[in-house]
DNA sequence: TTGTATGCGTTATCAC
DNA sequence: GTGATAACGCATACAA
């Protein structure tokens, strides 16, 4: 009954409710064993009665802590980003924070007031997907960030081990013996952790003494735009390296895909004459026509440990002076390299790929 | 400098450093042109000298606002939620609320502690995607509640038009003039709107006279769980109807893709003898190796038409009394065909898409 | 145009 | 074990 055009019930009620001041029916809920059950009961009781809630706001404004953390992600298009936020909210049960999501557009002026907006709501830590801040602006916030796969100079961050795991990617197309090995990207600033995949990359050619190339094609993410370039690319290696057997490293699954599907039209099956190998593990790479080799980043820990630090640092904070705040922290994630059929040894028919990791 | 271990500057610093009253700081942010342009300079200046930065969460308990909205979202490794929820996201710059999300695990319990969470943080209206809790009982909450996609007895929504999308899709088929018609689906409970894709299939077979025929799979969503199920699907449409050619209408793009894989590896072609349309325009519809016409949900206006109703169910919720929330609107969104490869009327060669709607 | 007083719902500090 | 009172930071009648 009287639902929503009533003022909510505070303890105050309670309290003349029940005879107690409010004080006891605070202590009720935080520290509930230094009442008398009796009383516990009577407060327990009238609660009910009067249909209370709590209002966490008040609290905040009492305690000075709101459990928030802000999160700005670039999009959530991708894959990569749905899942790692979808991990990241899914600590909720374990630290109870809430999180407050912004989606950037890539307009720093933009993410400067969502980043206002977040401190305006007294976040306790922000977690920064976005590349659009400089770490050095990031770092001058008066609470905890961490950071994940960009760059990440003055601040803490978790990413994954980029080079390993292209190293991984290349040393598996080299156990096929190519004649020659290519890496294609997107143009990358050298400042953030992907770079390191084509740094891996060509590491291990270069020890390796194996004939390699490294392609940029158009960073765009769009359909229109991968799928031409993915088209021209594959005109140009057939005429670069006419006949020989090309073992390809994505940085991304889903120019893989694009370019799996290209070949597969071009040549009705998976041709021997190509190895590919993608990065992500996205379920694009899985649910290909012929699964693709990829490297997976492990986001769920990748997630976890951000959260972890983060909370770390919010608990130093509350403790420590300003000089512990000054503790950059960068954590690495294993990659893990999947085996599938871009990258099967015997033939490219209807093999059955396990899908499971190496 | 003295960053992060002092007091948050106030309103109360500001007024004795200026020697304005708090009164004065307040209305300098509330209702600027009340104060001389003068004494707005000089408070502006106060404000940066000292760094000042606003503390919303006072103003809420103050104010009565948050600018709280909840979400409660079934999970976002499905394209259709994340984009969503990334369509929800992005109505911040114009309506100013920020967001709390949950993903919720299909255990009511956790979705009701979730739920209360969100209550205790005020928040002024919810958008629930997630099947886990009965309408009645999301319509016991004292602030607004608007639905997508999922049972709406006694709560305000917005869906898409299953009913007319599933039609087209058929409809679409029919005009390649096949023997039979298959719609392949999941068990669907009658009180979800999705149901009414049977509904639109099925009456426009009847209506027309075609055979046809609707097949259950496996509700799960993983790759592990769909890929046999649609391999079997494969082999009992081949031996119930050989020769034939088959219109198929997937109720999800992820299954339908699956679906198309099996065929093309199977005939190294998408042979002649079927015909497929998919539902929700997801990514992988356009990406496959023959892009596959699809029913798009039109997801942004879906997401705007729910923010939309909901604000203003928010703002009649402010004036008006406990009468007006009687008030449930269920909106419905017009779905959009888009005919590509596996609707193609000139044999199934690589031929050019537009991945235009119709 | 500006100031005073009070309230928002909770927690924290003392008392008792 | 319980209660009175003062914060927490801001907004809003009501005065002036």
């Amino acid at each position: 009954m009287n639902k929503g055009n009533k003022k909510n019930v505070t303890f105050n009620d309670i309290a003349s409710y029940t005879g107690f001041s409010k004080t006891t029916i605070s202590r009720y809920f935080n520290n509930p064993d230094s009442l008398t059950p009796k009383n516990q009961e009577i407060i327990r009781r009238a609660l009910d009665k009067l249909n209370y809630h709590e209002n966490k706001v008040a609290r905040i404004l009492a305690r000075g802590k709101t459990e928030f953390v802000g999160i700005i992600v670039p999009n959530l298009y991708l894959h990569y980003f749905s899942e790692m936020l979808n991990q990241i909210l899914s600590t909720y049960n374990e630290f109870g924070f809430k999180y407050l999501v912004f989606v950037g557009d890539g307009d720093p002026e933009h993410e400067k007031k969502y980043l206002e907006e977040l401190m305006a709501y007294q976040i306790e830590g922000l977690i920064v997907m976005s590349h659009t801040l400089p770490s050095s602006e990031l770092a001058s916030l008066p609470i905890p960030v961490v950071s994940i796969e960009r760059e990440d100079d003055f601040i803490s961050s978790v990413n994954c081990d980029n080079y390993a795991g292209a190293r991984m990617a290349v040393s598996l197309l080299h156990s096929h013996q190519c004649d020659v090995y290519i890496h294609v990207n997107t143009p990358t600033p050298e400042t953030i952790p992907a770079y390191n995949r084509i740094l891996g990359f060509r590491d291990y050619c270069r020890e390796n003494d194996l004939r390699h190339e490294i392609i940029f094609l158009d960073g765009d993410v769009s359909f229109t735009a991968i799928s031409p370039a993915v088209e021209k690319l594959l005109d140009e290696l057939e005429n670069r390296y006419p006949g020989q057997k090309k073992g390809l490293f994505f940085s991304d699954d889903t120019r893989a895909h694009a370019f799996l599907n290209r070949l597969v039209r071009k040549y009705n099956t998976l041709p021997d004459s190509y190895r590919l190998v993608g990065f992500d593990n996205s379920p694009i790479s899985r649910d290909s026509i012929y699964p693709i080799s990829t490297v997976d980043q492990q986001i769920p820990l990748i997630a976890r440990e951000a959260v972890t630090m983060l909370v770390s640092q919010i608990e130093e904070a509350k403790k420590g002076t300003a000089r512990s705040r000054e503790t950059i922290r960068h954590e690495t994630v294993p990659a893990v390299l999947y085996q599938r059929d871009t990258t099967e040894l015997y033939g490219s028919g209807n093999s059955c790929a396990s899908g499971l990791p190496s």
